[in-house]
RNA sequence: GCUGGGAUAGCGAAGUGGUCAAACGCAUCAGACUGUAAAUCUGCCGGCUUCGGCCUUCGUAGGUUCGACUCCUACUCCCAGCA
């Protein structure tokens, strides 16, 4: 059983430690994405140094390249990455969503490469043994992620998801004992829980998953806090869930409020492609909101982004610079960005934490929406 | 000096009598970007606008025509070849 410390509780909202093979995480903490191995245009020791504490994976993408032989050859994902810290693997269940080539069927799916057209067939089996191949702390379970208002459809995609769980905590468990006899470090699985907005389906799911025989949970096929049907999703999700065992948000953290919601709601660990993604395409955060980079203001801004910020990026290099680095299309230019967005999220994070530990939470959250929203009503 | 080719919006480049404020690309300006097919996508891109249109443009000046970026004349400048 994946070791899991709770060092102070208030309502669903928690900061703990995760204890994996490879390290502590202390939560709540943001878990930067790594989907092909590598957190787009930074290196691992830059994000240790942003104070990045996980990094995630997706098993879709290294089954595509270099292949899960490759990388257990290598000794495993930490190894292979030079991360040596905490890894999580996705279990490319949400690219039945993002991609348009997927087959869904009652075993699994099919995918047709976008590299070479190649068919990848994937189902719970052949995830769970991918992911013990790659060799992340924390796996998440086979599962059909849907964005969906049809109930029927999302219904649906929720029965297989809980038809599949069995099938992947059963190869799970065969996998551990062989990875037992032969003294390799352990490995640990996540169920997902699914349900999309509607109310009743995901109370069914986490009733389903709460009854599970799992390391932690996965919520799934929720995507932005922005409305508040989301927010409660959460709630509802993490009353029903068991306590003592960690909870992470998927793919959710476009908007930084997602954390807050997330952390206030129980969730401990976040992970999303937002923060590096929009960096690269020029989009950084800031304490009073998102700004863009190449806006013609900030062509002559001698100052950083952030004055107060503590990245790399804004500690060395000031707004002008990075505005010149975006037109002309270096790629420092992304780099420094993405370590800034990062260093944000994850900094968001530690935060929160602290104001967990201190008490002050609503009153962190109340200020970051005032200004990063400028809201009043939060 | 002669011969031939050319001059179109910030740049490059289509258009060769009406459907042209003018394709397309780049640049500019702005917007979006959920478990990453994403260093991507979208919009704008002569001026004004009550968003229906109105006005001024295709080297310059004239002309032909109901109508010209498209045809004619002269001029200016570029490029190639010949002297």
């Amino acid at each position: 059983m994946l070791k899991f410390d709770i060092e102070k509780q208030t309502g669903l909202m928690r900061a703990g430690v995760i204890h994996t093979p490879h390290g502590d995480i202390k939560t709540p903490a943001f878990v930067g994405a790594a989907t092909r191995a590598s957190v787009k245009a930074i290196t691992n020791a830059e994000m240790r140094e942003l104070g990045s504490q996980a990094i995630l994976a997706n098993t879709y993408h290294l089954i595509l390249a270099p292949g899960p032989e490759l990388i257990e050859q290598a000794g495993g994902l930490a190894d292979f990455t030079a991360w040596h810290g905490p890894t999580f693997t996705d279990s490319g269940g949400f690219q039945m969503l993002s991609l348009k080539d997927a087959k869904i069927d009652h075993d699994g799916v099919t995918f047709k490469s976008h590299i070479n057209g190649d068919k990848i067939r994937m189902n719970a089996e052949i995830s769970m043994q991918a992911q013990w191949q790659i060799g992340a702390d924390i796996h998440m379970a086979f599962d059909q992620a849907i964005d969906s208002k049809d109930k029927n459809e999302v219904e649906k995609a929720m029965r297989r998801t809980h038809d599949w769980l069995p099938r992947n905590i059963k190869e799970h468990n065969r996998l551990a004992e062989l990875a037992k006899t032969a003294g390799k470090p352990e490995q640990y699985l996540y169920a997902v829980v699914q349900g999309g907005l509607f109310e009743d389906l995901r109370k069914e799911s986490a009733e389903f998953m709460a009854t599970q025989p799992v390391d932690g949970y996965g919520i799934g096929s929720l995507y932005t806090t922005e409305t508040p049907e989301t927010a409660n999703m959460i709630k509802l999700t993490n009353e029903i869930l068991p306590q003592d065992r960690p909870k992470h948000l998927l793919g959710m953290g476009s908007e930084p409020r997602d954390l807050f919601i997330g952390a206030m709601y129980g969730c401990d660990t976040f992970d999303c492609v937002a923060p590096t993604r929009q960096a690269r395409n020029g989009a950084l955060y800031t304490p009073h909101g998102r700004i863009n980079i190449k806006n013609a203001k900030y062509r002559t801004q001698f100052s950083p982004i952030d004055p107060d910020c503590d990245c790399y990026c804004c500690k060395n290099y000031n707004a002008a610079y990075l505005h010149h680095l975006y037109k002309v299309d270096e790629i420092t230019g992304k780099t420094l960005a993405s370590i800034h967005n990062e260093r944000f999220v994850v900094r968001i994070c530690e935060q929160i934490r602290q104001s967990i530990l201190d008490g002050t939470f609503e009153a962190l959250m109340h200020d970051f929406m005032v200004k990063y929203y400028h809201e009043q009503n939060v």
